[in-house]
DNA sequence: CATGAATGAGGGTTCATTCAT
DNA sequence: GATGAATGAACCCTCATTCAT
């Protein structure tokens, strides 16, 4: 995706500039909406969130919005996307997380990526909205469906690296499981009420995902494939 | 009345007999219509299920459903204390789980709670809906919080006995993890698609439980309160 | 309706007993159920009014209602040929309400008229909600008729007698308009929150009546028709 | 709109004009939502009417309706106010009514007031429906009562220069029983069948209300408070 | 493209009425 | 006759979506 402009433009000659600031236009009218919609999901929950109120905060008549999203859930696919992109950078910022190789690394591996991710929730009130589900109605899981695959490439990619020769069937799983232990404990450190308690359950999310990784590390040492 | 029994019985008042086989049939129907919310519950989502998809459901119309349930919440409470009910037999059942101590017991320990309660799920596909979802709709989370405070005392009180010498708060939060690693790792279970997948995903899931209350264990054994 | 129990009776030979006693089992139920209904009528309104409330009010079950009365209306209806029936009653232990002439007459005629109706509709809460509306819907409109057109009857004799050589027609406005003045009336009496104000209403509702009809007799008088 | 009339008006933003024609007609919708709300009021009456039937007469979706009343009785409360801004105007085209003081000028008062009064009714079928009733249920009485109040302030004004010297209680229970007069007969006048019928019992509201406040007036002579 | 009024199917809920027991 | 659970049409209201301006 780097710079390859290429031939995306069906411009008319002579007026590229007009529609490349309708474009940025329509780019920020899509962002607030995103915005608005991350801010709604956040307090209400996917199925209580209406469009017409992520529009309302958005700023902009239904109608508006439904020129950018075909419908409820392409909005959240949406989000969720831009949810993908910020977390891809976030992990492009924390550059190489180092070749894990025994419990010492574990933990260090743990806290780069989870303490980020943790921030990133906190920031991002609407993330668990559309991830932290564990059951989704049918629209929401079809939107996040591509996200949630390419979130489970990255960590199959690192526990693959953990767990040298396992079997690809098993590190996706057990990249599936770390996720889903994530997303289960995300909402205990969201829904804190005061920063004692926040924090003390951010300290139970890392005992949850070293101490399940580094069992599975051992097992994978005790029955070597 | 009297011993006028010979009739067939069509006595107009005074005998408990027609009284009681008409509150077993509204047993009956309660019965039913709470199985079927069940059923469509943990097909649909509570927010996509509607009270005339249940009522049809279950065989009955919308009126019969609400002269048992003031409202869809309702029905939803009564699901809820119902499985209450339910996982509370299975745990008088079980008879008395060990006093764990050592890893060794702990193994046994999980498998005494988590086997039941992964079949309980996998017999009771609604379950799910009601209490595996990590954020809920006002209405639903009043409907089911008296149920959860259940669950959490009884959890708490097996984990009190695996850190003897913590202090509640912490032995409350470490309850409070381990129901939420459940509630995380039992859609994984519920849908997996073959068998062999979902029994792998309840070794994780046992491995989960057990990694981390072990480590729970050995930090109470580390750190002296 | 005296002693006059001729040939009513279909019952077959030899258990006329039973019948009666089955029929005034019925009777003393249309009483209760009567009863009910003019206490919710009186409370809710007719319209906020269900029948299954005045089932539950008159401790019967809603099929029980339906055994007497065909639906709501016929309800009305009976309660109001009720309320007639103790109207005429009351009437007739007035006795034969003095031959009105002067002004003097006029005073004590509506005296002797409207008190026993204050107080009636202070004895009977449901009375106004079936017969002081002045705007009904269709089916109370149907139900109410005939007894209103009874009172219109009983009212224009009255009012004939007080403007004697006055044509039917205007007789027969007079009497409407009086009965319509007395119903609109009546609410202000009832609704008095205390005994003094109410008293003063009552005293309102006798001037209004006989100013009006004074200046009746008095037109009466002016142009010999 | 300054002076651009030049082209269309098809102007993006900045102009009032496009804003102002959009609130003309959410200002037409409400006229024709309340002018179809008036009319079936006045045919089924307050409690039989349903919002899809208002809807439907004003050819506008029930969604449409509900943009701009929150519900049913909000309708009620806009007519209401709506029937009182006119009877506002009404009056203030009227002038000032004459300073009462014997009885040629109450007569002439009661037929500048109730004249118009009469008028109004017969124009606006609905007005009955929601201010002639003399029982209401909660939602409608809570609607209408502003008005209520505001109707009876008017009265009172006329009533108490009528009755100068009179204390404010008694000139309140006059004005409230000379409203309840009139909204006791306009039932009679609006539902009369024929021309003449109605002439005559217009006639008759003349001569109740003004009997009842000579009476009233005639009174207050003979005690001198 | 923006607007926001308009749409209308559908949701939860009520209640007059029926009917099996 | 009595019961009360059962019925289902209809109500009020919501909201995802459309469309004239």
């Amino acid at each position: 995706m780097g710079g390859t402009t290429g031939t995306t433009g069906t411009a008319e000659a002579g007026d590229g500039a007009p529609v490349r600031r309708r474009q940025a236009r329509g780019q920020k009218r899509i962002e607030e909406i995103l915005h608005a919609a991350a801010e709604v999901f956040g307090e209400q929950g996917y199925d209580a969130t209406t469009t017409n109120a992520i529009a309302a905060r958005a700023g902009v008549s239904p109608g508006s919005l439904y020129q950018f999203f075909g419908n409820k859930d392409e909005v959240a696919r949406a989000l969720a996307e831009r949810y993908a992109a910020r977390l891809e950078t976030l992990r492009a910022e924390l550059g190489t997380v180092g070749d894990p190789g025994d419990g010492q690394d574990l933990e260090e591996l743990a806290a780069d990526v989870l303490g980020p991710l943790v921030a990133f929730n906190l920031a991002h009130p609407g993330f668990k909205a559309l991830f932290a589900r564990t059951d989704m109605p049918a629209g929401l899981r079809d939107a996040v469906a591509p996200v949630q695959a390419a979130i489970h490439g990255r960590v199959a990619e690192l526990v693959g690296r953990l767990l040298p020769g396992r079997p690809d069937g098993e590190v996706a799983r057990v990249a599936t499981v770390s996720i889903q232990l994530v997303r289960g404990m995300i909402p205990l450190v969201t829904g804190a009420d005061d920063g004692r308690e926040r924090e003390a359950m951010i300290a139970e999310l890392h005992t949850v995902v070293v101490s399940y990784l580094r069992r599975q590390a051992d097992l994978a040492g005790e029955r070597p494939v």
